[in-house]
DNA sequence: TGCTTACTGTAACGATTGTTACAATATATG
DNA sequence: CATATATTGTAACAATCGTTACAGTAAGCA
């Protein structure tokens, strides 16, 4: 049994388990490498074996915004939508460590709506997209900068595992659709609070 | 045949319209009535016959934000997410104006998967939803508060067809999340750059 | 090693937004 | 009609965030 049928037997059932075996592909995408583009067409649906994928929204101007992250086990509800509507994606999917992927062609989507399995995975892939949507929403309509910092830099370690964030001030204020220097203020602000450490390319949480 | 079969006989398969009229219920609601309160459970999917229903997140501070309108023939997102995991609600819907619903008991939205018109009227929702919410978020991290606000007005005359709103600067102020002091001067800089016409109650758009 | 580049720190200032306070006017109500 | 209430206008000031400018330091590379 492979890693793909180890990850996913709990979530399908062994004949649907066996179709996707059967009609998807295996991908791997490297650390920074750009899974989906802002106006391309998305012809595959994208399984996440293993790794993480950095959502972001992106404005006509060239401003982007961090929306939420894609872990294991995950699919791209951008994609889903996108497929049955044949539409341009609205968002940028970049690999924010080195990933795995199993991609679907997109007429499976629908044509294997009849198994209850299937339909279940499909909806709440919805659901927590549109609920990390209003995340999102919150942070950058409720919350003061300082507070969606600390909230963003939490996010990222909940999504890794980690405490040491490896980014530069430069990085999370494209992020977050700010300037460097503002970042730089309130990442110090945050230090003397003893709420994080910072060091040269990396931002540790206390 | 009634207004809900004339309303959504396009939309959906005869067997499948039959099953909707046999099922459901009529429900009808006031203008600021509302249909569903942030915290809530929900039991029924309600389809919008007729009227408009504005879409509200709300922190825990109390503080809101206008998301998006629903309108003739559309479904709400959050309550079909919430039916399949029995969630309560993220959002709060209040009628904008008086509105006609046709609500259906949860258990038919899985239920009638297997009809190919339902499975497209659903998916289409959620495409539509993630749309509304993209956009939402688009005004809140992207826009100034002076091209929000205009941007605002300028959903409310395409939702309701109407150059005339009739809100306060409060009201207004509450949607946005901001304080109305902020909103007359905003509204009144508007009237300068001729682009709308203040008078009490309500506001022209030129 | 010396040079270049990337990253971070900080000051000074401007723009936007939020807050407080109060006046003016329209509408509602007795 | 008189009074109360809701709505709007506006000034003054505070807080937050954005911008420009420049210095200091670490890392990379010839």
């Amino acid at each position: 049994m492979n890693v793909l049928e180890e990850k996913f037997q709990h979530l399908f059932q062994p004949a649907l388990l066996a179709e996707i075996m059967e009609k998807g592909r295996r991908a791997s995408i490297k650390e920074g490498g750009i899974m989906m583009d802002y106006g391309k067409y998305i012809k595959e649906i994208p399984l996440v074996i293993s790794g993480s994928i950095k959502i972001i929204r992106e404005d006509d101007k060239g401003n982007e915004l961090f929306l939420y992250y894609l872990g294991e086990k995950d699919t791209c509800a951008m994609s889903l939508t996108c497929c049955i509507q044949h539409k341009k994606s609205e968002i940028k999917a970049i690999a924010e460590t080195d990933s795995e992927l199993w991609m679907i062609p997109l007429q499976y989507m629908d044509l294997w709506m009849s198994y209850p399995t299937w339909r279940a995975f499909i909806f709440s892939s919805f659901n927590l997209r549109l609920e990390e949507m209003l995340n999102a929403l919150d942070a950058v309509a409720f919350l003061q900068l300082d507070e969606r910092l600390m909230k963003y830099l939490l996010d990222i370690q909940e999504n890794t595992g980690n405490y040491v964030i490896a980014k530069t001030h430069q990085e999370i204020a494209t992020e977050l659709n700010t300037s460097r220097v503002v970042i730089s203020r309130l990442l110090k602000k945050l230090e003397n609070e003893e709420k994080i450490e910072l060091h040269r390319n990396k931002i540790e949480i206390l």
